[in-house]
DNA sequence: AAATCGTGGCT
DNA sequence: TAGCCAAGATT
């Protein structure tokens, strides 16, 4: 469906909302200034997460990598870490390359071409568009959920905003929206206001400043868009972890993966417990045969319900015994790590490692 | 195009 | 409370 702005007054939408948000705006760390790198980090932190989420993860990763050189030496582990609990870790392992790339190819220079820009892992339209606007004042729209928000109902548009299709359309309107303005201004202004005012429920159009150009307030029906198809049931599964010592007081851990879910985190060991098959009778299977190491479970120690996007993990942690004293035949993904140890590598299950922390303490 | 990829807070 | 939602990218 095409996008119809011919009823809208747009130099006074714009007038209206931007100074709004200069005089609305929330004092945060990335808005200190507009240095390219800091601005980047803030947007791969804030896809998909609050803002009152990030800024504490924010502050302390600027603490750590305070320069794009700095974030380019870092070990990945020290870079998992810093992003530790806050999800969707392939957005800290794409950024820390992508730095690598800018630091070699670059100079360390954050290129302010969208070619070059957008060709950088991590960094897709949304992200492109927000860094090259705020950073470098280019005329790129930065249409995230808040901007399809904002202008359906603005607009009166009913498309799907979960189509790849409807945000393309997004992104052409409001290029429309760019002329006359400080790209960085009125970008971060459209998502301010949906994010203080033109929320998703018992939006505040009584407090909106552009409530005067809104067809969605016009027909009344500002609650029921956006339209965005309904995310089917997150499929649900058994699963039994495993908390190993040995005869040091060492706790086994496991390193995930290069790809997929929780990627490059480390875990107690732990898989998944197909029907009709006991957690005990997997789990001594499992270390025998990925460990080959002998050992019998005592006893369950507490359950964890682990929640993802897509997914729940409904975990049973087990405390298990060694029969004798093995080696582990060790490829570097398995280690046994003491108390101390453990708090220097990203972890996932972050519920079971607090209450064992708890329990221990 | 539709799945995959986290987590915490809200109603 | 069970779903919904958040400054999305990748495959």
């Amino acid at each position: 469906m095409h996008i119809d702005v011919n009823h809208l007054d747009i130099p006074g939408f714009q007038q209206n909302l931007i100074q709004w948000y200069n005089e609305n705006k929330r004092d945060l760390p990335w808005r200190e200034n507009q240095d390219p790198y800091r601005v980047w980090v803030s947007e791969v932190m804030l896809q998909q997460t609050k803002v009152e989420t990030v800024i504490p993860y924010y502050k302390r990763f600027m603490e750590l990598f305070p320069t794009l050189h700095a974030l380019a030496a870092a070990d990945e582990d020290k870079v998992l870490k810093a992003w530790e609990g806050l999800g969707y870790y392939s957005r800290a392992r794409n950024l820390h390359t992508a730095v690598k790339e800018v630091a070699a190819g670059y100079g360390g220079k954050v290129p302010s071409s969208k070619k070059e820009f957008a060709a950088l892992k991590g960094v897709g339209p949304y992200t492109a568009g927000a860094v090259l606007s705020i950073a470098f004042e280019k005329r790129e729209p930065a249409v995230d959920g808040n901007v399809m928000r904002v202008f359906s109902r603005i607009l009166l548009v009913t498309d799907d905003i979960s189509k790849p299709k409807t945000r393309k359309s997004f992104e052409q309107t409001l290029t429309l929206f760019l002329e006359g303005v400080q790209p960085s201004e009125f970008n971060q202004a459209v998502m301010e206001l949906g994010a203080l005012i033109c929320t998703p429920r018992s939006p505040g159009c009584l407090l909106c400043p552009v409530q005067m150009h809104c067809r969605a307030r016009e027909e009344g029906v500002q609650e029921n868009l956006p339209v965005k198809a309904k995310k089917k049931a997150p499929a649900v599964k058994k699963m039994a972890a495993v908390i190993l010592k040995n005869n040091n007081g060492q706790t086994l851990f496991h390193q995930r993966g290069e790809t997929g879910l929780l990627a490059r985190l480390w875990e107690y060991p732990n898989l998944e417990v197909p029907a009709g098959q006991t957690s005990e009778e997997v789990l001594e299977a499992f270390l025998e045969h990925d460990y080959g190491l002998r050992a019998s479970i005592i006893k369950p120690l507490q359950h964890v319900e682990h929640i993802f996007s897509h997914l729940v993990w409904n975990i049973t942690v087990y405390e298990a015994r060694l029969l004798e004293e093995e080696q582990l035949h060790s490829k570097g993904e398995w280690l046994y790590l003491h108390e101390a140890e453990r708090h220097t590598f990203p972890v996932s299950h972050q519920k079971i490692l607090h209450r064992q922390i708890q329990r221990e303490g």
